[in-house]
DNA sequence: TGAAAATATGAATACTTGTTCATATATCAA
DNA sequence: TTGATATATGAACAAGTATTCATATTTTCA
């Protein structure tokens, strides 16, 4: 009857640390440009100018986030010649960013 | 083929003010003291000085946060004397809490 | 009304962080 | 090797924010 995963898989025991990266990997969607960049990525990979371009953005701004979430292991790098193209590492960051956007937007509908 | 339903339902065409307003709503849960206090609100209504005792945290700091969820429509507040008890707002909220911790966890477990 | 309990708030401080600008590194082509 | 292209990085600055401390509200009870 429960289709809400998440309430039958409630933890109720989470340590502290655990709850400390939790809120330190909730970060990284955080932010404007960050989150404009996994937008981008939801349709495929892109390189660092290409991303600039769409955004609107300074390179070297696109390039200091996108360090901060290959750091994270969000995103992963592909070189090829002398552009990098990065694409997201996991598909659980599609389903966060699916999961808040349909949160504000059912809000917002109100 | 693709069982990735965050895929199916892409949206691409999402205005830049509301990738704005996901970014800001992210921001909530990147704060540990916050996502320690969603966390203990996953299991029912709490009053603040509960809140405090149980994180062992200054009544002031959970007072200051739970303002910053209550005008974010996160928490909602219900008064019995002088004793105010805060619960969580939305059933979303639970459902990110829980997509963002089993995406850490899952990383961890490798 | 006065005191106590529970919560809220304001100002100040310290800390974090995103952007900017300049520059460095890396790769390719001639 | 030299120049051009693409990306990365470091330092400085500015803006935002969480916490602390003191104090203000609000409510209950004697």
């Amino acid at each position: 009857m429960n289709t809400c995963s998440y309430i039958k898989n409630a933890r109720n025991d989470i340590p502290v640390d655990v709850l400390f990266e939790l809120s330190e990997f909730f970060k990284f969607f955080g932010d404007t440009t960050r989150i404009r960049i996994i937008h981008l990525m939801l349709s495929g990979e892109l390189s660092v100018n290409e991303i600039a371009e769409k955004l609107n953005l300074e390179q070297s701004v696109v390039s200091h986030q996108l360090r901060i979430l290959r750091t994270a292991n969000l995103v992963k790098p592909r070189r090829e010649g002398r552009k990098m193209f990065y694409s997201l590492d996991d598909e659980h960051i599609g389903l966060i960013f699916n999961t808040g956007l349909t949160h504000i937007l059912h809000k917002k509908g109100k």
